[in-house]
RNA sequence: GCGCCCGUAGCUCAACGGAUAGAGCACUUGACUACGGAUCAAGAGGUUGCAGGUUCGAGUCCUGCCGGGCGCGCCA
């Protein structure tokens, strides 16, 4: 393209912004570029001209079948079917890496995301963090970035007092206290403590207490992550709060941070100046009983994350928590690293869920939640990764409980799987009659179906790109529904088999070679979000 | 009051500043002597909340309104 600008006779300095990409309307060729109307003003001349100008050049490069100047003055470039079709063969060499890039190369990302208390079940809230956050871990991998899926466990302070009183009350047969914990693994888990330490109920009050503390942690971590990898989602590192107070390092955190002179101490209590870095209002690091806060937790988990060699630090966080992005920010820029270089804060907004028409109320403290688990019991894996993952993070979501346990044709994720099924399916039924994938003759690739086909295909690698560098994991499940309907179509139209006792071309050998190529960005892609390619339905 | 997010078809939602704003569901009508119909084809459905601005071009960017969600602790 830089090549056909050059040699198109118009006088231009050439740093500029190009943009080429797919059309959306098939009758604007395979790719379509802008780079004509972005010249016009530079060269004094129409747009329609420059793009004649540049047009008359690329006509004559190999592979282009046909260039055609349109509307405004847009460049649509049409590829002749063989090098159109080049890409079905690629796709079935490259097998599982199809897909793959070094678009993030060099770039270490922690990704830190669910981080539910250990104090209650994983809800449906976080269920949604669950299956993006995972399959973005996937994706950023998949695009050449080296990543650390993490969870954090908030097990210091208040909250994990107030647990491991309820808990203690509980196996005591007392009440809870009205802010304690209500919910039914309330008393599960006093009961399994009990059973792991059965003089527990015999030690004094505060030596009870820390044992239901700690051995209540143990047993709800273990039940985060067994729910976690039941529905596919793995952490690489589960990170607890309370070392960091123990090591020190949340009192190294406190030096480094008053090194930087952005510390001030007033009312008895430490404070962090964030308002120098567009926080809203300063922020306390030591309460004035002597407590260090979350938030100095916090800071110190964030200098451990860029001490342990992350360049890129990915929040996920509800909406409830978005005023903790000012702060999060400050912590950065205190520590005098650039937040818009190294910290990405997602910001999602809440599920909502829907059950005959009123709105389930989702509330961890009294107990009456949705669970994951529950959520995998109503829906199944599959269908609760793919339904929580197709949908960009910052909409607020409503999901109607009878819609989504209708596990039916209904749902997008069986309209994707089928299409696996059937490329399967049809990969058998060829070989059974003889045709493999021995011959490949990419010219013969002729109707627009195919065309398509390919061209969609052609597109996996640039979508997992772009939803990596946009944090959109949703992106890929909109275009596998598109790669389903495109492959549906020509699979229609465009036989691998021939009907009845027609004889068998090397059109149809060459099909087989886009059906499996197919196969191969379908399956790819399922993995990515975490969903299961079924071969048979 | 201040801040962040959202407002697109009857419903749930897409759309790197590009061409005629798209899918699914629901609705209407076709294709079952079928490489598994869990599919395909066609139809209907829109002032992208409102008003300005920037641009060759705005659902997208800027400003102001209106409506909804969430947040504004020495809680986590």
């Amino acid at each position: 393209m830089r090549d056909a600008v050059v040699h198109s006779g118009l006088e231009v300095t050439i740093p500029f912004q190009v943009v080429i990409e797919r059309p959306k309307n098939p009758e604007h060729g395979d790719y379509t570029t802008n780079v004509a109307m972005r010249l016009a003003k530079p060269t004094g001349q129409p747009a329609r001209m420059v793009a004649e100008a540049i047009a008359a050049r690329l006509r004559d490069a190999e592979g282009i079948a046909k260039v055609d100047v349109a509307g405004p003055g847009f460049l649509n470039i049409s590829l002749a079917a063989a090098s159109l079709g080049a890409v079905a063969h690629d796709i079935v060499e490259a097998g599982a890496s199809f897909g793959r890039s070094n678009e993030l190369a060099g770039q270490r990302i922690n990704l830190e995301f669910v981080s539910a208390n250990p104090t209650g079940p994983v809800h449906l809230g976080h269920t949604r963090w669950a299956a993006l956050g995972d399959s973005l871990r996937r994706l950023l991998q998949a695009a050449g970035a080296e990543v650390a899926a993490e969870h954090y466990i908030n097990d210091y302070g208040a909250q994990m007092d107030k647990f491991a009183a309820s808990l203690l009350a509980v196996a005591q047969g007392r009440e809870v206290a009205e802010d304690g914990y209500h919910g039914d693994y309330v008393f599960d888990v006093a009961k399994q403590v009990v059973e792991l330490q059965p003089d527990v109920l015999a030690l004094p009050e505060a030596e009870a207490l820390g044992v239901f503390r700690s051995v209540g942690e143990d047993l709800m971590v273990e039940g985060l992550r067994t729910s976690l990898a039941r529905f596919g989602v793995h952490f690489d590192v589960w990170f607890s709060e309370r070392t960091l107070h123990e090591s020190g390092a949340v009192e190294a955190a406190l030096g480094r941070l008053r090194e930087q002179g952005h510390v001030f101490d007033q009312d008895g209590a430490v404070w962090l100046r964030t308002t120098d870095f567009g926080d809203d209002r300063d922020r306390v690091l030591v309460r004035s009983n002597g407590e260090k806060t979350y938030f100095a937790a916090d800071a110190a988990y964030y200098l451990d994350k860029r001490g342990r060699g992350f360049n890129r630090c990915v929040y996920m966080l509800g909406a409830d928590h978005h005023g903790y992005v000012g702060r999060l920010r400050a912590i950065v820029a205190c520590a005098g690293d650039d937040p818009d270089q190294t910290i990405d804060v997602l910001i999602g907004q809440l599920v909502k869920l829907v059950r005959d028409g009123e709105e389930v109320r989702l509330s961890k403290r009294a107990g009456t939640l949705i669970t994951l688990d529950e959520f995998v019991d109503l829906v199944g894996v599959d269908a609760g990764r793919y339904s929580l993952a197709r949908w960009s993070a910052d909409t607020p979501l409503v999901l109607d409980i009878a819609e989504i346990t209708r596990a039916s044709s209904d749902n997008p994720v069986y309209y994707v799987q089928y299409a696996h099924a059937r490329t399967c399916n049809a990969k058998r039924n060829a070989a059974d009659v003889g045709i493999g994938l021995d011959v490949f003759a990419p010219d013969l690739l002729t109707s627009s179906y195919e065309a398509a086909l390919l061209t969609a295909l052609g597109d996996f690698p640039r979508v997992i790109a772009t939803a990596a560098e946009l944090r959109a994991p949703h992106r890929v499940a909109r275009y596998l529904e598109d790669l389903a309907g495109t492959y549906h179509r020509w699979y229609d139209n465009c036989r691998i088999i021939p009907s009845g006792d027609g004889e068998i071309t090397d059109v149809n050998r060459t099909r087989a070679w886009v059906n499996e190529a197919t196969r191969i960005v379908l399956a790819n892609g399922l993995q990515l979000l975490g969903v299961h390619a079924p071969e048979r339905m």
